[in-house]
DNA sequence: ACATCGAATTGATATCTGTCAATATGTTCC
DNA sequence: GGAACATATTGACAGATATCAATTCGATGT
């Protein structure tokens, strides 16, 4: 925060006074962001709505074969779902498989208190 | 999608058959989108929080004195945050003041079948 | 009218990010 | 053990974005 107020003249009528926050920080903060970060994105986004529907783990060829994009690029958008805490990994032998976080129904609450 | 499948080898036992999905597109993928592409930056969490935390509309001349930002950054911000409908501006005289968007209920129901 | 003020816009720049080609890693089959 | 395969990592590059300085735009007060 900067100087108390930069502006000089009188508000409208009604005007309440600015009401103060705790500011969101450290790992709450980060584990947002992150997460908001991963699904901002198109392709990020299918990804997790075609793991979502499925009734088991998802094997990475299969999302390689639902895009029109390289092998390296799902590769990569995977490990920032993975990073951000919206799916989680398992390998079978040369297999990898993806689910979706069971822990997202935490973030789904934060992100409730942000728009609700 | 590209060719049926790209992987040649039998898959381990247990693995389901791919379950299709209907790809997200048009308006609602862009509401989405940039409502997300809006909620990955720090600055503009903040501005959400502290807009929120308000029982009235917030003045901008606040918002720019709450962080240590130049001004013309912030109204960046907001109008970022305003043309992915999450804040709604009104103006009067001199001064410009935001409200959250109450149409964010929907977008949350959106987030909930991602996430729950 | 004119100067002043709050907010938005423009232009420039440094940083971040999505993408692919090439390569590496680890596993399985013969 | 060596070849073939699925996935991950690295390096490079084009496009997006956060930031600020300077300017513009509207409205207000004198």
């Amino acid at each position: 925060m900067r100087a108390e107020t930069t502006a000089t003249r009188a508000r409208p009528e009604g005007c309440c006074p600015l009401q103060p926050i705790q500011p969101l920080r450290g790992p709450r903060q980060q584990r947002l962001l992150g997460a908001f970060k991963a699904l901002a994105d198109p392709t990020r986004l299918e990804i997790l709505r075609l793991v979502k529907a499925q009734t088991g783990p998802t094997c990475v060829c299969d999302i390689v074969d639902h895009f029109e994009l390289a092998q390296p690029t799902i590769s990569h958008h995977l490990k920032v779902l993975k990073d951000a805490g919206l799916l989680v990994q398992t390998r079978v032998g040369i297999w990898s498989f993806y689910v979706s976080d069971p822990g997202n129904a935490a973030l789904l609450e934060e992100t409730r208190g942000l728009l609700a």
